[in-house]
DNA sequence: TGAAATGTTGGGGCG
DNA sequence: ACGCCCCAACATTTC
């Protein structure tokens, strides 16, 4: 007598450690069916995107090598998941379905519904919790609300009851004999063409769970401990790296967590990290238009610009302020920026240029590997100072300070800035100060070779800070 | 997880 | 010797 299968339907949690919705179906001693549903309506414009299709599918990829060595293999459907799950459910006469949560709201709601459905129908429905240390609803104020400041809120989170312990992926899975149909990853065609701007990705990246476990474990051992001081200078690896790991799921923030000895100097630094990506799932969780709306309504009347070339200079490498163009080409060569960097671009854009955050948010939402809607949110938010815990908007980074504070050699701008290379240092963060014979033997043409920068940054912040006084209360 | 303007202090040059 | 000015260097305030 055939026993009926589980669905383990696998979404940002793409790993076979510490994955509480696997573990749950593999003890049940039935044959397990992995699945992903590529899902691309439910997010709407907030979908998988550009680089992170790119990531999804190396990802893909190296779970299902991982199921295939335990003699299963992922199951691939597309569609809508609210009618993919039942469909398979009814194929398969599956019992239960299992997946671990995701905290946008637009998957809360869809997921809500799948559940209730199966649910109504007799099925066993579960998810679990794999992605965060805390989930937003446990976490709250004296006065039962949510928090909006990061220092309270990581205080609240540390102090409280420690995260669940992670679990150990299964020893084994039982195959579902025949496996269902399924498509093939490159149906998908999640790997860009022409052109294939994803190219150098490869160089950088390995994604999938080995991958994650390695940047872990060469981090601690590397570069933890010069992290509180390393993390700010881009360029060199001195961070993580983690970020487009954490978002898959391929490494999940409890294996951080008890990974880290926290007596280690940079652990408290660097577990604060990991405590700002709680934070922005709190936030979104209680607030969950923040992808589209100001937290802080005072900036709804804030007078941005509509600025089609600037905002095309910007997201190029094209503004003629060696630190931002490095950072934005960072982001379109290998998929990721420096946290540092995306301070300075951020604020670049937003208060140099006076573009509306929301189209550096749509950018970045397209172009980094580890795009995630809460993280990318919170973050021009932050930047923007509309958002929870925010800089002040009179907080106005400038490039060149910055670019000489944190890449004081410049190695970081000749790397991504290759045709001002020849620089001394001295000008290697303002060209445009450099005299006419320095800048014939580095070989630079201001305006042909290299942008002029496209706004002059002292008149670019009066400009801002007038601007600013016009949303104003008091 | 700023920067710029403004204020203060103290040393040195100089008449 | 003294006062005056200049201007780093640092501190404080403002945006």
């Amino acid at each position: 007598m055939p026993v009926q299968p589980i669905i383990v339907w696998f979404r940002q949690d793409l790993r076979l450690t510490d994955n509480p919705a696997l573990v749950q179906a593999a003890a049940a001693d039935a044959p397990v069916i992995p699945l992903y549903v590529l899902d691309d309506r439910t997010q709407g414009q907030w979908g998988i995107r550009g680089a992170a299709r790119w990531w999804l599918h190396r990802s893909l990829q190296s779970l299902d090598a991982s199921l295939r060595d335990m003699g299963s293999s992922l199951l691939l459907r597309h569609g809508d998941a609210g009618q993919v799950i039942p469909r398979l459910v009814e194929e398969t006469g599956a019992t239960a379905v299992y997946w671990n949560r995701c905290y946008e709201p637009r998957v809360i709601a869809r997921d809500s519904r799948i559940k209730e459905s199966l649910g109504a129908t007799g099925m066993e429905a579960k998810s679990f919790n794999a992605a965060l240390l805390f989930e937003p609803w446990t976490i709250e104020t004296k006065t039962g609300g949510p928090y909006k400041v990061f220092t309270p809120f990581w205080r609240a989170c540390s102090s409280g009851a420690p995260p669940a312990e992670q679990v150990d992926a299964p020893k084994a899975l039982t195959p579902s004999d025949p496996m269902p149909p399924g498509d093939t990853l490159d149906d998908w065609r999640l790997l860009p063409t022409s052109p294939d701007w994803a190219e150098e990705f490869g160089e950088h990246w390995t994604p999938g769970e080995r991958g994650a476990q390695k940047s872990l474990d060469a981090f601690l051992t590397d570069r933890m401990a010069s992290y509180p001081e390393g993390r700010d200078r881009p360029a060199e690896v001195l961070t993580s790296r983690l970020s487009p790991h954490l978002h898959f799921g391929e490494i999940g923030p409890r294996q951080i967590w008890q990974a880290i000895d926290r007596r280690k100097t940079g652990a408290e630094k660097f577990l604060a990290e990991i405590g700002w990506r709680e934070f922005a799932h709190h936030l979104l969780y209680h607030f969950p238009a923040i992808p589209e709306e100001n937290l802080r309504p005072a900036f709804d009347d804030f007078p941005w610009r509509d600025d089609a070339d600037g905002l095309k200079a910007w997201q190029r490498g094209r503004t003629g302020y060696p630190i931002v163009d490095a950072g934005m080409r960072q982001l379109w060569r290998t998929g990721w920026m420096h946290n540092r960097v995306r301070m300075i671009a951020a604020s670049f854009l937003i208060k140099d240029l006076l573009i509306d955050w929301r189209e550096g948010e749509k950018w970045f939402w397209d172009t980094l590997v580890d795009a995630d809607l809460a993280n990318n949110a919170a973050g021009w938010q932050w930047v923007a100072g509309s958002g929870a815990d925010a800089a002040p908007f009179f907080r106005i980074f400038n490039p060149v300070t910055q670019g000489e504070k944190f890449d004081p050699a410049g190695a970081y701008v000749r790397k991504f800035v290759p045709e001002i290379a020849a620089l001394p240092d001295k000008w290697i963060h303002h060209p445009w100060d450099a005299p006419d014979d320095v800048l014939e033997s580095a070989g630079i043409t201001p305006g042909e070779t290299y942008p002029h920068p496209i706004v002059d940054h002292k008149a670019a912040r009066q400009r801002a800070l007038t601007a600013f006084k016009a949303i104003r209360t008091g």
